[in-house]
Formats: C-alpha cells, sequence, structure tokens
DNA sequence: TTCGGTACCCACATTCTTGTCAGTAGGAGT
DNA sequence: ACTCCTACTGACAAGAATGTGGGTACCGAA
C-alpha cells in the first residue's frame, strides 16, 4: 500500500479490499457488529494474528469500526462503516458471480 | 489456488481475480483483443515474467483465449473468453467504487 | 554476417503475506 | 491462591508472490 497514483479504479480498490481474508470479514460483518471472538468463527481458517492485522488495516483505510468496552473479559465489537457499507455494496456483484460460478472455479486446480 | 470449498461466492471470486495485476488485465482486455507487448504497455509496471505468469493462470481458468499466430516475428493475442467477460462485468461495480472513492484511497498510507 | 523484432523460458533473489506459538492484563468464579 | 475468559502483542518461521537479468527461437533486412 504505498502511496501512489492508482491506474484505475479497479487497481484502487483492489488496494483496500484485496487480499485473501478482507473481502470475507467485509462480508461478516454486513449483517451487524461481530465482537473479535465471533468474527474469528465467522471466518474458518484465520488465525488471530492474521485476523487482527487484517481489522487493523481496514480500520486504519476507514472501511471497519472498532468499539471498545472497557469491561472484563474485554469486549471488543467491529463493525462497517459507511465507506465500508459502500465497497460491500459495490461487491456484491462480484460475490453473485462467484456463487453462480462456484463450481467451475472449484474445479480449476 | 488449492482445490477446496470456498467459504462464499467473494471467496472464489478473489481466488481467480485476485492478486495484484489480474485485475488490470481484464480491464485492459475488455476492449478487444491484446497482443503481448501490447499488454505489457497497457499495465505499466509489470515485468513480462510475471505478465505471462498472470496470462497463464488466467487461461487456465478460462478467463482468457490465447491465439498464436505462427509468424516471424512471433504474434500472440490474447482475448476475453465469455467467462472473462462476465467476470469484468461483475467488476464493473467495484471499478466505479474505486474511481469515485480513489483520493480518499490513495491518501490512506 | 550481424542485427532487429517478438514472445517467450530459466535460475535466482528479494519482498510481501501468512502462519505458529508463546505470553500479557485484569476481574470473576471456585 | 489458582484458573478461566477475552482480546490482544511480539518473536520468529514458512510460504507465496513478485522481480531481475540473462538466454532462446525464428526470419528478414542491412
Amino acid at each position: 500500500m504505498t502511496k501512489r497514483t492508482y491506474i484505475c479504479g479497479l487497481d484502487a480498490a483492489i488496494a483496500v479490499m484485496g487480499g485473501k481474508w478482507k473481502g470475507l470479514l467485509l462480508f461478516s460483518l454486513d449483517e451487524g457488529p461481530l465482537r473479535f471472538g465471533e468474527l474469528r468463527r465467522a471466518v474458518p481458517g484465520i488465525s488471530e494474528r492474521i485476523l487482527i492485522l487484517q481489522l487493523r488495516e481496514m480500520e486504519a483505510s476507514g472501511l471497519v469500526h472498532r468499539e471498545v468496552y472497557h469491561q472484563v473479559p474485554p469486549k471488543v465489537e467491529y463493525s462497517l462503516t459507511e465507506f465500508g457499507r459502500s465497497l460491500n455494496a459495490a461487491l456484491a456483484p462480484l460475490g453473485e458471480w462467484g456463487e453462480e460460478h462456484m463450481e467451475r472455479i472449484e474445479a480449476i486446480p
């Protein structure tokens, strides 16, 4: 994510939502705020560390909001910002496309 | 791209078009077939090797078609398949989103 | 005979991304 | 006193992705 001028909008969009997990996270948060642990369970296979890293990046990009409740044991909720929701909307057709062609994609090797 | 079951459509879609360059390549090929060298010029910054690797993957995924003309000097044209065009269509909103929020995205660091 | 032009391939090097494993804080429950 | 719970943090390691610099083939033109 070095400071540069992107070639086109797609390029820029991929810079913020690219990577193996961000799309899934956006997707998972679409229905409402989730706690850290809930998110981890919502995205099977992701490690705690990576989850945090991704969330931090998304927070820095303004896609998600992080709300800390000062309790013990700790509670932190993550939710989409307006910006995040708008990205999610733009991502929806891609998700549908993937859904439609799932079999073909899985057969790729 | 290991054979597995994807979590959702978005996940699957990202598996085929993820990475730094594939989106740009899809985008570049949208207006019509391009030769290898033309593609290289269309996507500034990509190295020859990476370009070839990406094209091979996209060919394997059925997104692009590779047409060889037996001439000297050699000529090879790359074009989108129907599958590739459908992906491109699903990608369009994301491209627009990026275009709209370009400034904000560039300011992210 | 040497050079130019095109689309590659190969070995290697570097950098980016992802993962593993242990450990911390602080109050509550036993 | 001891353990449990949650959301982290940090050192380190493995792997994937990307980049670099060379080389190949072919034919026609100079």
